[in-house]
DNA sequence: ACCTTTCGTCGGCTTGCACTTACGTAGGTA
DNA sequence: TACCTACGTAAGTGCAAGCCGACGAAAGGT
């Protein structure tokens, strides 16, 4: 939960975990989609995402394919349901509320 | 999107959204919760949050009364759902659905 | 055996964040 | 006016995170 969040909250890392949701990609070419930022950096982006349980890796000789896992954001959005299912109960009191003011102004 | 991740990725203060998910609570109630903090530390968390998005400020007198604004993880939950895995899907049209029945219900 | 490719890891540097104490501010009260 | 209460803000400190270049490991080709 902490290291999923922790892994999300910088933007490459989340750029990473769009480009490799549909298809796996190797570490070289995910490397290659960020010209600002050197090989081995990206390489400890994909450690941490592996480690928070969100990539999975595969090995193919000396090269690593990774792929997006998405069993991993199921503790995560559980978290964030907690604040929209208020949402939902808040509008739905409103919803109530307002029934009744309608019903008021017909009993005028 | 980015402010809403960087303040929830901080442990206290995903307590303060939790604390005041359901009542509204004062600044130094709020600071009372967190005895192994400065009360100056929680005014500082209180900011990141409500410049986030994710708190509402209600002023009385000299007091400061807080809620959370579930709104705020209306992006954030958007991002989340693109991972979300073809097993869960059905649950995603669900929570879509409902979204959209909302949706309807404001624009009246 | 030797070299190349593909990738992770290490040591260091710099920046940013959470934390503290000290101070400032705005509203209520005697 | 003077004072107290309930806060936020400012300045400084310590530590963790992201970044880089250099190095190491592992597999495959010549």
């Amino acid at each position: 939960m902490q290291a999923v969040l922790e892994a999300v909250v910088e933007p490459r890392r989340r750029e990473i975990l769009r480009l490799v949701r549909e298809h796996e990609m190797l570490a070289g070419s995910i490397a290659a989609h960020f010209p600002d930022v050197s090989r081995p950096t990206v390489s400890q982006h994909l450690r941490v995402l592996r480690d928070a349980g969100l990539l999975h890796e595969r090995r193919d000789g000396t090269r690593r394919l990774y792929r997006t896992r998405p069993e991993g954001f199921a503790e995560v959005r559980a978290f964030f349901d907690e604040f929209w299912g208020d949402r939902l109960q808040a509008l739905k009191r409103e919803a109530e509320r307002e029934q009744r003011r309608r019903d008021a102004g017909q009993n005028r």
